[in-house]
DNA sequence: ACCTGAACACCGTTCAAGT
DNA sequence: ACCTGAACACCGTTCAAGT
C-alpha cells in the first residue's frame, strides 16, 4: 500500500499529501527522469533522508503522486445523454486530464494502478456501458478497450503542440525508398499528421464507439 | 543517427549489431531498470568504456536495441485474403513480435521510432486500408488508431501468463464500497478478467475493425 | 588505433548519530 | 520523536593514459 504514515505537520511542517503535490509539481516541471528524492527533497528545503518519513521508497512516493494526481478528478456526466455522446465526453475529458501530467502515463505503463480514486474512471464507463446495455462481460471488455485507447494515445503520441516530432516523422518517411515502401511514402504527410491531435483522438474514439454500437445492436 | 561506426571486428572481436543483440538479450532476461553500460560490458567481458567505442551514449545504445529487435521481421500476409482478415493477423503478429520483447514498448514510449525497419508495420497497415479503398487521409489516421491499440494493450495490459495481476485486481475491486462504485462492484471479475489475454485483445480489434467498416462503407 | 582505469557528478537507501 | 549527515553500492560519461 501507499503513503498514509499521518497527516500529522511534523517538524518540517510537511505532509505526507504536499511532498506527493510537490512531486507532481515537479514531475510536471522537470520530466519523470529529473525527479530524485535528493533533487525534491532540497527543493522543499530538507534533508533528503526526511523524505522517508513520509514514504518508505521513491517507488511509494510515486505511487502516491499518481494518487494526488488522480484524486478530486470527478467525471461530468450528463447521464441523460446517448451512451455515445457520455462516453465521448468522458474519454475527452480523460485524455486531457492525464495530458496535463505526461510523466503519469508511463508511470502507470509500470504498474497497473488500483486505488480508488484511479478506478473512478472505470466506475464511469461501465455504468454508461451497462446502462447502454452491453452485459457485464462485453461491458468489462469495452471499457478495457477505450482505457487502452485513452492511455495508449497519450502515451505513444507526441504532444499536443509538438510540431516538430511531425515534421521528423515526415521527413523520415520522405528518406524511405519508394520502392520498399510505397504505400507509406505516397501517403507521408497524412500519416506524419495522423499521429496526434485532436482529430487524430476523435477519428479514432469514432470509429471505436462505430464499433461498439455494432456489437451492441448485433 | 544511431549505430553504424563500423562492422569491423575489432580487438574485442566485436561489432556495434553484437551489442545491441547482446543488449537485447539481457533485456528481455532482467528487464530496462537493470540494464546498466556497466552490468552489459561486464556480460560481454570487456571495459565498461569499451561500450562507447560503438555508441555514443546509452540512449544510442537503446536505439540501435529497437532497430535490432524490428529489423528480419517481415509481416506474413496474403493479399488476396479479405481486408479486414488481413489487418487481424497483421495485429495479431505485431503484438505477439512486441510481446516477446516486453521492454521494448515502453523504450518506445519515449522515443518515437523512425527507423526504417521499424516503419515496415505503416507500410504494411497502410497497404492493407489504401487496398481496401480508403483515401489517404482515413488511412493514416486509422493506421494510428490500429497502433494506438496495439501499442497501447502490449504496454498497459498485465503480461500474458500473470494471473497474479488479475487477482490482484479483483481483490482491489471486491474492497471498494458499493454504494460508489456499484457497477465496477458489479462486474468485478469481468473487469479484472479483461485487463489482458487473448480475449480482451480480439474483442478490442474485432470492435476496432467493425468500426472501420462501418467508415468504409458510409 | 583501440581499449580502459580513474575520476566526476550523480543516484536510492541504510545506518548511526544528532536534536 | 523526528530529522539528517556520512557512507555504501551503484549509475552514465569525460578524460587521460595505457597497449
Amino acid at each position: 500500500m501507499g503513503a498514509a504514515v499521518e497527516a500529522q505537520p511534523s517538524r518540517t511542517g510537511l505532509t505526507a499529501e504536499q511532498v506527493a503535490r510537490a512531486a507532481l509539481d515537479f514531475l510536471d516541471r522537470n520530466g519523470l527522469e529529473a525527479l530524485s528524492m535528493r533533487r525534491l527533497a532540497a527543493e522543499l528545503g530538507v534533508g533528503a533522508m526526511t523524505l522517508y518519513g513520509y514514504y518508505r521508497s521513491k517507488d511509494e512516493l510515486l505511487e502516491a503522486v499518481v494518487d494526488a494526481a488522480v484524486s478530486g478528478v470527478r467525471p461530468a456526466l450528463d447521464a441523460k445523454d446517448p451512451w455515445r455522446d457520455q462516453l465521448t465526453t468522458l474519454m475527452r475529458d480523460a485524455r486531457h486530464a492525464i495530458g496535463r501530467h505526461p510523466a503519469l502515463a508511463r508511470l502507470r505503463a509500470t504498474r497497473p494502478v488500483l486505488r480508488p480514486e484511479a478506478l473512478r474512471f472505470a466506475e464511469a464507463s461501465l455504468a454508461i456501458l451497462r446502462g447502454a446495455g452491453f452485459d457485464d462481460r462485453v461491458a468489462a471488455l469495452s471499457f478495457r478497450l477505450l482505457f487502452t485507447y485513452v492511455f495508449g494515445f497519450v502515451t505513444f503520441s507526441p504532444a499536443e503542440h509538438d510540431r516538430e516530432a511531425v515534421a521528423e516523422a515526415e521527413h523520415a518517411i520522405r528518406a524511405l525508398p519508394t520502392r520498399d515502401y510505397p504505400n507509406l511514402t505516397a501517403a507521408g504527410p497524412e500519416t506524419a499528421a495522423a499521429m496526434g491531435g485532436d482529430e487524430a483522438f476523435d477519428y479514432g474514439l469514432a470509429r471505436i464507439l462505430d464499433g461498439l454500437e455494432t456489437a451492441l445492436t448485433a
